[in-house]
DNA sequence: TGGCGATGGTCAACCGGTTGACCATCGCCA
DNA sequence: TGGCGATGGTCAACCGGTTGACCATCGCCA
């Protein structure tokens, strides 16, 4: 049953030709005749013959491999970029060898010796986001090597990260679109992805002439609720929040409604990363948020590996749920059964 | 700088010594005198020679690849699984080349293709859970195949599936060394996985001469305290709940406490999967649960590729917090923050 | 003094492809 | 009739290691 596979010589005698035509006529490079190209063609079929990768790759020296560092694969986050770096990686042809250095410099070092043991024809490096900057790890690699949802400590290398200031700019966009004026953002006071995001948020408002007073916490849901509960103590009027992040939303939506505001009608509240636990029959469209995009940021950088120079958009995309579409009302009772199970 | 890499015949001719020798040093096979083996490290060292990969898997007809297919790398429970794999497959020197699957039929077929022409020493499989069979891919694949977190529908392979019934049996063990009689379950009804955590718990409370009318419902928060009320409403008397999940707990404690019962005192809570969404400094120890030790599961699985034969230890994990630990009452400050966070 | 095992090494084939140099044949044009 | 380009193919080196067969030398023992 499991014979020794077909080489490339097994089927070079079967279709009587030099072992070198068969190679050229299967990569298509090279002259042979229709009917030797049939013969060929033939015997691959007949003998079930498929090039050992291990073979090609040595005598090309291209492993058509592409390593990837992701600092924690079981990470949201990460694992959306890897996600998307993977699949367009694949689709070039290419495999991806993985290493999740778990944050341990050891684990890492010793995998960016194995990769560049391999000859990797590329390296991949997804970080935990843009808080501090990547140690760059590519003066240790003789490939290309790009960063993606972090930033390398090293000017010359090429790094993605999400688009937060363009996330905030869409937020205040959306509710200037809704007529909305009076308008407070929650954010969150360590990260910088946050701050980005605030920045964002603030210039766009400003630009059109609205002046918000950002105040900043944690990620938390308890200080989303914080929040709403010292806004509303200190007898700011508001229509409109923005917050740093679904979490944070979730707690204000908890505060807003403990103080009997209307969702959207009173208050439109918008989140940040269209993420939630929850099983996906569940997620759809309770909480409007802003999409950070993140594994088309994975895929711009696969593809800056593959064929640099490729124009590639990884925009934050606004993602409109009932918390601002004005519509359907947050009253109705699909909404009262994902508001329960959001809030617990 | 990036001068051509030393090869063998490099530290050969440095060595004075013919390529074959150095290569028998170095892999610590053949004869050689002292004089000579410093000698060839000396050059080795000199020349930072790192050897070939490429090459020496090709030379050994062995790639030192371990192919793994995930389903959905983004879900956590298999992330975990994932994790442990692939750190005891790097501790023995192996590479991973992984692929999330996405659920995707071509996708898998595809990626099985790539990795036979690769020629992978083995392949790891990791599922989405024990919910119905894996279709085997061991056939279309000319090496070892195990399947982890799910279970294959070829009976003539190996499947590591987490011990749910351990774990039922774990959270029922702890509940009763806790002293309490009055225990109730509330269980999920359509995965099989919570079927064996609901069989263990009842067999081993009923063992003990506990009788338990389980109920069963969603994974969500919603159902926890539905759940709750219906048992109370019912005029049910209950000293400690076990959950099918963490979610289901945390309902459950909040329809505990709204009908002012107090934890552990009045109830003690067990849940399982010990995960939750917030940030690890949050995690620790308010919510008694069962770890269902997927990285240890992950880790059995590629030392039995590995190794086959080797004794590994997978078993659910007892993980206690304060909703189960009489002495901290769950009513200090910090336990009412977490609280809070949880909860929302 | 001859034989033998241990020591320390070399030689050459092999893994399975790829690639550039080269060659024979043929038809066409000058 | 000679020269030339196009066509269709072969040959041999190469990628960088591994491995078994073999060989020379040396010390020791009978």
């Amino acid at each position: 049953m499991a014979r020794k596979a077909a080489t490339l010589a097994d089927v070079a005698a079967a279709a009587g030709v030099s072992v070198s035509l068969v190679s050229k006529v299967l990569n298509n490079t090279g002259r042979a005749s229709e009917e030797t190209r049939r013969r060929i063609h033939d015997a691959v079929e007949r003998l079930d013959f498929r090039p050992n990768a291990l073979a090609k790759s040595f005598a090309r020296g291209r492993s058509e491999l592409v390593g990837i560092i992701i600092e924690d694969a079981s990470e949201i986050f990460s694992s959306m970029v890897l996600r998307g770096a993977e699949r367009r990686l694949a689709a070039a042809g290419l495999a991806t060898l993985v290493c999740d250095a778990a944050e341990s410099d050891q684990r890492r070092a010793q995998f960016v010796r194995a990769l560049e043991a391999r000859h990797v024809d590329a390296v991949l490096v997804i970080g935990s986001g843009p808080a501090g900057l990547y140690p760059s790890v590519s003066d240790r690699l003789s490939c290309p090597v790009a960063y993606a949802f972090c930033e390398s400590d090293n000017p010359a290398d090429v790094s993605f990260l999400p688009d937060d200031h363009g996330a905030g700019r869409i937020a205040a966009e959306h509710l200037l679109s809704l007529g909305r004026t009076k308008i407070a953002h929650i954010g969150e006071g360590s990260e910088r992805g946050a701050e980005l995001r605030t920045r964002g948020f603030v210039e766009t408002l400003a630009a059109a002439g609205h002046a918000v007073e950002p105040i900043v916490g944690d990620w938390s849901k308890a200080w989303g609720l914080q929040a709403v509960n010292r806004l509303i103590e200190a007898g700011t009027e508001v229509d409109a929040i923005f917050c740093a992040n679904d979490f944070i939303a979730y707690g204000a939506y908890v505060g807003l409604r403990a103080h009997g505001l209307r969702i959207p009608e009173d208050v439109a509240l918008v989140g940040h990363d269209h993420f939630s636990m929850d099983p996906p029959q569940r997620r759809s469209g309770f909480l409007t948020t802003i999409d950070p995009n993140l594994p088309a940021l994975g895929d711009a950088a696969a593809r800056h590996l593959i064929a640099p120079g490729t124009a590639a958009d990884f925009a934050p995309k606004l993602v409109v749920g009932r918390t601002t579409a004005g519509g359907q009302a947050a009253g109705d009772l699909a909404t009262l059964l994902e508001f329960i199970d959001q809030l617990l």
